[in-house]
RNA sequence: GCCGGAGUGGCGGAAUUGGCAGACGCGGUGGAUUCAAAAUCCACUUGGGUAAAACCAGUGCGGGUUCGAGUCCCGCCUCCGGCACCA
């Protein structure tokens, strides 16, 4: 009976839409469009004229890494967004570039290969495949003809080959940019150029080069073992034996912006600091062009602090302090020090330097001071986790026996050595201030150290507390009275013509460390020869794949090797085979076996989109330059990325530019994060989390009563990240197999603002399928699957049309997705209240307008409507129709609704032609009858009228 | 501690430039339809107040500027994100 009853329902509305229905006339169009390459996107002919090119839009979505449990929510919601505004720059004349790929080097493959044996390629095709499935269900107008992965060896050739790039390049801090090794060694040869280490060379600081350098001697005199350290002292991608942040679970080194509280920021796993030969970039070099850059880009504030902060430009002096010998005399050495506050040294009392601060060693073997001690406090120190640093800012330390010379107040001072001064920054060594210095003052208090104050402090300064704010230098002898930044100058200025320092800029910015000890990455274009000198691999040679590996098991060792090691036979090979023209042939050479990490494949995806099946080049000169034109036109991706892929991207990008392979120094002209979809979850009184299966709500919806079922004990519903563990993870196919895509795509962009992170609740969904079934059911007979044609345009419905037409082009536009939703449900209502009054609610013409600004959001049911209406059959895909155009005019009421004010509160409402103005609405609203019964007997002391929107009127 | 961002009905949110607070959706209540239910459609839905209105209060808290403040200014509180011994 039952049965039966369904089926007679569902015979009277076969063309209800159902999610059925929906899915049915959504796989019928994704393949369509497949079929006909309705996305596809051609670069423009080459042309003399470039003003004559069509308006190019690159819209690029940060590309997923491909996990084997498929996308989450989050995904889509990013994906979404760049889809509309892609669809509507289509509609609106705009030659669109929208590519997906895959990131698809990384860790979890790997991993999943140690626990299973299975190859990583194998799993992560398999991810792949997965993902594009997913993808393509939802509609999305990528070009997929352009897909590439980063794993494809016809891509990573080419990042291999921009390693070369970069390992073959200098920076010209003349020139400002990088430039071709070649060049160096060019100027070193005639002479152009002293023949010094690079004194920016961070793999040597501390070595004591002066800025300026140490001239090496004619280079046709060096040997060639010199010549090879100066040259590799300039190149932007060297080896260097760095302590590093060495991650035993993981198996591998990682890098300074990959560490969080001392873990990994990948699985949250213990690190140790170990040194090791690694492979690094010397980012640091692009420090100030990659801070001035962020003002030429239009990119969250949030997101350009975060880098500029992590850049850290900081100005200074480095100042010499003599050193002392057990009798007083300067020994003639010197601990230089960098310092922002040069304008407080009259207050430095007492130096401090780095526990692997040089000057410790040679105070351990002078036994200048308390040996014992000292030794204890650099082992000490060494073994003190960066975990444990954080947890106790106690001030430590010990006094190296070290005497200093003061060099403005010609006084003695001690030189102590504690765990607060980093080595990695700066000079490793600071004169302490601890009257101008927080740190400095915690230190000399625990070590009852002399304190001068230096900087007048405000009369209600406590006695007890350092002062680092702006005042009136005292005890200072010739810079006393002047300000702080008056003073600094000034102070500067004395210690350049003394000779005791110089000005100088510091950054917090590290290089950046490349190598990875992993497989699942890609190989370096590097061998070694039997010296152990690297050298690059013959660009012909290129790619260079991984080899087969038997097992993935890292090899356990207190000394890391890299996983590739392992593999011998790929291993070892000769200079003939690996294309080195500066070897014989048959010189045998050792492959580098340790792999790039996830970041490279990341770092250039945006231009090879451009051109993606190049077999010359990375990316042809006629696409780059078109298509890059002002940098990618919109990049939507996570917040989380701010410091890491984005610095990244860009530094490489610049060295392109540089080296005249692209044609803008910022990749990405304008970016956009959008925000986390979250879900819920319960959290007990003591703040831990409860999954959301066990609890059960015992009140109402209004008034909740959230209680965990197996201790009965109350708990509070918060929003949380969706994670297995608390059971509120939602799969996207789910939800598409319920609703359907396009319900799907118009919930996540109606929960609210893109950039806000929001909770997902799958209740609301219901909202979204609703519009869409008033859409179709305003538009087809639900019997007979006929269109609901109306004959006379409605006046009414047709000014709302344009309106809306109007507010949707804008807020797509500002990325304001919920309210041009909203905008078009109000539309629709409205042509739903009229079509049940009079059968049918819109004309042909309308409900092919409505079709067209719906598209964006539902491209399925634009589709289809459309092609009811006939257009797909006479035009092709509504995906290149134009966006409907608005009539001006029928954005101006004749008349308006004006409310009116006494004293500020509203109590009445006028109506008063549009185009009033505040005397005619004076007027107007003084002859209201509410307004006079309201008044009467007062004086009207002012009206303020402000035309088209109120009347205010003061009374009293 | 420092630097960002945010706090609006039961919930997600709207108010784009200082000008009608709460658009739109969810939920709820009532109704239509149905033997019944689901689904759908319609009406109402910030709180207090009232038979209904009037009226009063109201955008985290306390002040201020203004004819008028969710929006601007000052001082707090809470939450989220980032940084954190960077001299």
């Amino acid at each position: 009976m039952a049965l039966h009853s369904l089926h007679m329902a569902e015979n009277q509305t076969p063309y209800r839409y159902t999610a059925a229905l929906a899915g049915d006339i959504e796989t019928r169009w994704q393949a369509e469009w497949d079929r006909l390459g309705v996305y596809e996107v051609s670069d423009p002919e080459p042309t003399a004229d470039r003003s004559s090119l069509p308006p190019k839009f690159y819209c690029l979505d940060m590309f997923p890494y491909p996990s084997g449990a498929g996308l989450h929510v989050g995904h889509p919601e990013g994906y979404t967004a760049t889809d509309i505004i892609c669809r509507f720059k289509r509609m609106k004349g705009f030659n669109v570039l929208h590519p997906m790929g895959w990131d698809a080097f990384g860790l979890p493959a790997e991993q999943y290969a140690i626990q299973t044996g299975v190859h990583p390629a194998v799993t992560t095709s398999k991810a792949i495949e997965n993902f594009r499935r997913q993808l393509k269900r939802f509609g999305f107008s990528y070009d997929w003809s352009r897909e590439f992965g980063t794993i494809d060896p016809d891509y990573y050739k080419w990042t291999q080959w921009i390693f070369l790039q970069i390992y073959d390049a200098w920076y010209d801090t003349e020139q400002n940019r990088a430039r071709p090794i070649a060049e160096l060694v060019e100027a070193f040869e005639n002479d152009e150029r002293r023949v010094t280490l690079n004194p920016f060379a961070a793999e040597y600081a501390g070595a004591g080069d002066l800025p300026g350098g140490t001239h090496a001697g004619p280079w046709a005199t060096l040997d060639e073992e010199t010549r090879r350290a100066i040259v590799d002292s300039y190149r932007l991608a060297y080896i260097s034996l760095q302590t590093v942040n060495w991650c035993p679970k993981l198996g591998t080194a990682l890098a300074n912006e990959e560490v969080i509280d001392g873990k990994s920021e990948r699985g949250g796993y213990p690190v140790f600091r170990k040194p090791l030969r690694q492979w690094m970039f010397r980012i640091t070099a692009y420090a100030d062009r990659l801070l001035e850059g962020l003002e030429t880009v239009d990119w969250p504030q949030s997101t350009k602090t975060q880098q500029s902060e992590w850049i850290g430009r900081s100005e200074g002096a480095e100042i010499d302090f003599p050193l002392l010998d057990a009798t007083g005399h300067k020994t003639g050495e010197t601990l230089r020090v960098f310092t922002t506050r040069p304008d407080t040294i009259f207050g430095a009392t007492y130096m401090v330097v780095a526990p692997e601060h040089p000057l410790v060693d040679e105070a351990i073997s002078a036994e200048a001071g308390d040996t014992a001690a000292l030794r204890e406090y650099v082992a000490a120190a060494r073994n003190r986790s960066d975990v444990e640093r954080q947890e106790s800012k106690e001030k430590t330390g010990v006094f190296t026996g070290v005497m200093a010379h003061n060099p403005v107040t010609n006084e003695p001072i001690p030189v102590w050595t504690a765990d607060y001064v980093l080595m990695g920054y700066g000079t490793g060594a600071i004169m302490a201030v601890p009257a101008q210095d927080e740190r400095d003052w915690d230190f000399a208090k625990a070590f009852d150290l002399p304190i001068v104050r230096t900087v007048q402090t405000p009369t209600d300064w406590p006695e007890d507390k350092a002062f680092t704010g702006e005042g009136s230098a005292i005890n200072s002898g010739f810079i006393d009275g002047l300000g702080v930044a008056d003073a600094k100058q000034r102070m500067i200025e004395y210690l350049e013509d003394t000779h005791h320092g110089q000005r100088k800029i510091n950054f917090k910015l590290r290089d950046w460390l490349f190598s990875r000890q992993r497989y699942w990455g890609e190989p370096f274009p590097i061998v070694f020869d039997e010296k152990g000198h690297h050298h690059a691999v013959g660009e012909q040679t290129l790619p260079i794949t991984l080899p087969e590996m038997a097992d993935y098991q890292p090899i356990e060792s207190d000394d890391p090797q890299p996983l590739l090691a392992k593999a011998t036979d790929w291993l070892h090979t000769t200079a003939g085979e690996a294309g080195v023209a500066d070897l014989p042939p048959d010189a045998k050479v050792t492959r580098e076996a340790n792999t790039m990490p996830g970041w490279a494949g990341s770092c250039w995806y945006h231009l090879r989109y451009c051109d993606p099946k190049n077999g010359e080049r990375m990316v042809g000169e006629g696409p780059e330059s078109y298509w890059m034109r002002g940098g990618v036109d919109l990049y939507v991706g996570g917040a989380e990325h701010a410091v890491l892929h984005l610095l990244y991207a860009r530094f490489w990008h610049k060295v392109l530019f540089d080296l005249g392979h692209v044609s803008t120094d910022e990749p990405f002209g304008k970016l956009f994060h959008q925000g986390l979809i979250l879900s819920h979850a319960y959290q007990r009184a003591d703040r831990s989390l409860v999954p959301v299966d066990e609890v059960e709500n015992k009140g109402t919806d209004e008034n909740p009563e959230h209680i965990e079922t197996a201790t009965g004990e109350s708990v509070t519903q918060i929003v949380a990240k969706m994670s297995k563990s608390l059971k509120n993870v939602v799969n996207p196919d789910d939800v598409i197999a319920e609703f359907g895509a396009d319900t799907f795509r118009l919930y996540e962009m109606y929960m609210g603002p893109l950039e806000q992170s929001k909770p997902w609740n799958t209740r609301d969904i219901q909202g979204m399928y609703r519009f869409l079934q008033r859409v179709w059911c305003l538009c087809v007979d639900e019997a007979t699957g006929e269109l609901r044609v109306r004959a006379e345009a409605d006046a009414d419905i047709e000014k709302r049309l344009h309106r809306t037409v109007d507010k949707v082009a804008s807020d797509i536009e500002r990325l304001a997705f919920n309210t041009a939703i909203a905008a078009m449900i109000e539309l629709v209502n409205a042509g739903t209240k009229l079509a049940e009054k009079d059968g049918a609610g819109l004309t042909a013409s309308q409900m092919d307008r409505l079709a067209r600004i719906l598209a964006p959001f539902a491209p399925h049911m634009g589709e289809e409507l459309w092609s009811r209406l006939g257009r797909f059959e006479s035009e092709g895909s509504i995906a290149r129709a134009e966006w409907p155009e608005v009539d001006p005019a029928m954005l101006k009421d004749d008349q308006v609704e004006i409310p009116v004010q006494i004293k500020g509160k509203v109590k009445a409402r006028i109506m008063a032609p549009a185009d009033a103005d505040a005397k005619a609405l004076e007027v107007l609203a003084l002859q209201d009858e509410t307004v006079r019964s309201l008044i009467e007997g007062q004086t009207i002391r002012k009206v303020i009228a402000v035309p088209g929107r109120m009347v205010n009127i003061v009374a009293g």
